[in-house]
DNA sequence: TGTACATCAGTGAACGCGCGTTCACTGATGTAC
DNA sequence: TGTACATCAGTGAACGCGCGTTCACTGATGTAC
């Protein structure tokens, strides 16, 4: 291997993304990602700051990955596509709490501006907007019911991962799930 | 001082519950509460085997003294106990989120069990049981009625203090709080 | 009621941990003339 | 085309941090006779 690395810095945030995706943010230190890239721990600071920054980085590599997997849901109905993309999130959440907490927790606080860029809620956004156009969600209404959903099925997997559905087997998390999101699209568009 | 500390025990969760309302669980450490309660670090294994049962016995302390202040909502109608209830979970959480989080995250495992005897499962509990009592919730989906509800207000309260919401004025946080609360127990309740 | 002794609840010093980060450095690369 | 030199991207060693936890101990308490 030659003395320069080539791309040390896409090869540090691939190891942490590979670290965070078990072991969460916690697990994403520049001693370990070094080690994983072959190269002394210092050598991260040629490429970022700090550890925080390394942070930032793989978040926003994980969230890029996730945007090339939440694309295109056939669009059936605005109703089943919200079902859909809630799902969507609640099973991401399930299948990777690793990355769903780097995600989440990585970053110090949350870019506003960078909100409104995330996939999810651009997803999220585009099937209120077909509800909106079909007559079943008031227009001045539609900023409150995404935020009720995102609430809903941010805070369902939450129970999963961290709280009292924990050691609910799967299946039945899923099901639950289902419920919780059916009732606040309905709730949200009445 | 007496040599003997007379109730180490007691003065170490309550060290740990002063620790914990700024700081959240990271901010309890066994030199830290032993610092605080005057005494010096090993003292602590004489009451707690480690670090996670003090931080359990923290959390505990913590739910009881939130049990003290959610006693008796009165009783306007069932939906309005329900919508009381699920303010003042949004509320604990943003107004002692150090405290929120000990009690969702401290603990390594929630413990199944313990689940049902919590004050504000009990509470939420109780007012689902009106709401089937007056013919508004079928009462075969009631605990599916009460994962969405609690889903909902806990993710609420997880996008304001660790999400996008973060950056929201308070008082219009509790308006989209409130909002999304109705939505879920009007899709509940249909 | 006094005394011997077990037990209990503290002390003080020390360990190892892995981390983030800084220092002074050196080998490789690329550019100006 | 060759050479001088700036710059860039690494190295190796070390620091300090605060923590959880263990060791061997000692002073205070309470109980049996």
């Amino acid at each position: 291997m030659a003395y320069h690395h080539g791309d040390l810095a896409t090869a540090l945030v691939e190891a942490a993304v590979e670290l965070s995706r078990d072991g969460g943010p916690d697990a994403v230190t520049i001693r370990e990602a070094t080690r994983r890239a072959g190269v002394s721990p210092n050598a991260a600071y040629r490429h970022f700051p700090n550890r925080a920054a390394l942070l930032d980085a793989t978040a926003a590599a994980i969230q890029q990955g996730l945007a090339a997997s939440m694309t295109d849901p056939p669009a059936a109905s605005p109703r089943e596509d919200l079902r859909r993309i809630g799902r969507a999130y609640v099973d991401f959440a399930l299948e990777e709490p690793g990355w769903f907490a780097v995600v989440f927790f990585g970053a110090r606080r949350p870019d506003p501006a960078a909100v409104g860029e995330a996939p999810a809620f651009l997803a999220l956004t585009a099937a209120l907007d077909a509800l909106v156009a079909e007559g079943a969600l008031d227009p001045a209404r539609q900023d409150d019911a995404a935020w009720a959903c995102w609430a809903t099925v941010h805070g369902f997997a939450e129970l999963c991962l961290h709280g009292p559905l924990a050691h609910v087997p799967r299946a039945e998390q899923r099901r639950r799930g289902d419920v919780a999101i059916r009732a606040v699209i309905a709730g949200v568009t009445r």
